[in-house]
DNA sequence: GTAAAAAATATGAAATTTCATATAATATGA
DNA sequence: TCATATTATATGAAATTTCATATTTTTTAC
C-alpha cells in the first residue's frame, strides 16, 4: 500500500473511506479466507450471530450487497451446512435465514477473532483517535443514511 | 438503510468503516452512472487527474482494485476514447496510461461535482466532527497502511 | 556477461455479480 | 371483495471479476 499520486484524490473523502476500509479490512479478511469463509458469508455469519433468523433481504442490506446476490450466497452456504432456510410462519413471502449447529460454532470462532482483530488495530492508533473513532464514525454513520433516505 | 440488528456488528469498526465509505458513496455513484461511468472508471479518472500517465499496477493500487481487473478496464475505457496506453521510454515492460482530450475534460468535470459534493456531506456533519474527519481518517490510514506492511 | 529473480502487463477459464424480471404472498383501498 | 400495489425471494443471461499463469522486459547477483 502506497500513498496516492496527486492532490485530490489522497484527500478526498470518500478516497479515504474506501481506503481505510479497505486498509483495515486486509489482514483480517486474509484470515476470513483461511478458514474457508468468502468474506460476504462471514459477514452473513457476523450478522446472524447477533440475530438469528434474519430475511434474505435484511442480511443484504446489513451486508452492504444486493439481494440476488444475497439469495445465492445463502443458496452457497446451506449447501455447505453453514445456515437452513425455514418459511416465516405468518407471512409465506418471507425467507428466515438460521444458523446451523456448525454455523453457530464457526459464527461464534470468527466472531471472537474479529474482536480480537479490531482491539489490535485500536492498540495501533494515539489514545485520542482510538476512543474517538468509532463513535464519530457512528455520527457520521448516522448522518450519511438520514441524508441519503432523504434523497430517495 | 437501517441499522443492524445486534450488537456486534453495530459498532465493529469493520462494519462502521465499510459501511461508512458505502453510505458516503451511494448517491455519487448514482451520478457517476448518470455520466455513463462505471465506478472503476471514474477512479480512474480521479488518479489520472491528479497525475496523467500511470501505469497500470499504479492506477489498480490507488483505485483499490486487482492488476488484471484494471487492464480489462483500461482497455474498456481505451475503447471509448477516454484513454490511451502509451510505452514507457526506458522500461519496455511499463504501459503508462494517459487521458485524451475527452478523458481530460470529463475527468476535470466529475472531480469538480465530486468536490461539490463532498462539501455538501461534510456540511451534513456538526463542525467539530465535519473538522476532523478527513484528518482523523488520513491518520487512520497511514497507521493502517504501515501496519499492513509489517505483515506482508 | 549470464543465469535467476523480479516486475509489469495480459489473458483463458471458472466463478461471481449484476440487471431485469418472474413468481408468489400480502397489503391497500375503492 | 376485488383489483392493484407492494414486498420478498428467486432466476436466466449477460457482464464482470478472480485466479492462476504466460509473456516480456528489467534487475540482481554471481
Amino acid at each position: 500500500m502506497t500513498q496516492t499520486p496527486g492532490k485530490f484524490v489522497s484527500s478526498y473523502l470518500l478516497y479515504l473511506l474506501a481506503a481505510s476500509s479497505e486498509a483495515a479490512s486486509h489482514q483480517f479478511h486474509i484470515r476470513v479466507r483461511e478458514l474457508g469463509l468468502r468474506v460476504p458469508e462471514w459477514r452473513v455469519l457476523a450478522c446472524l450471530y447477533d440475530q438469528d433468523g434474519l430475511m434474505i433481504t435484511q442480511l443484504a442490506r446489513y451486508s452492504l450487497m444486493e439481494q440476488s446476490r444475497m439469495t445465492r450466497i445463502v443458496d452457497q452456504m446451506e449447501k455447505r451446512g453453514l445456515v437452513v432456510r425455514k418459511n416465516d410462519e405468518g407471512d409465506g413471502r418471507r425467507v428466515r435465514v438460521h444458523l446451523t449447529d456448525t454455523g453457530q460454532k464457526l459464527s461464534s470462532d470468527v466472531v471472537e477473532e474479529a474482536m480480537e482483530h479490531e482491539r489490535t488495530l485500536l492498540s495501533a492508533l494515539n489514545q485520542a483517535d482510538a476512543d474517538r473513532i468509532k463513535p464519530s464514525l457512528e455520527r457520521l454513520l448516522a448522518s450519511l443514511n438520514s441524508w441519503n433516505s432523504t434523497k430517495e
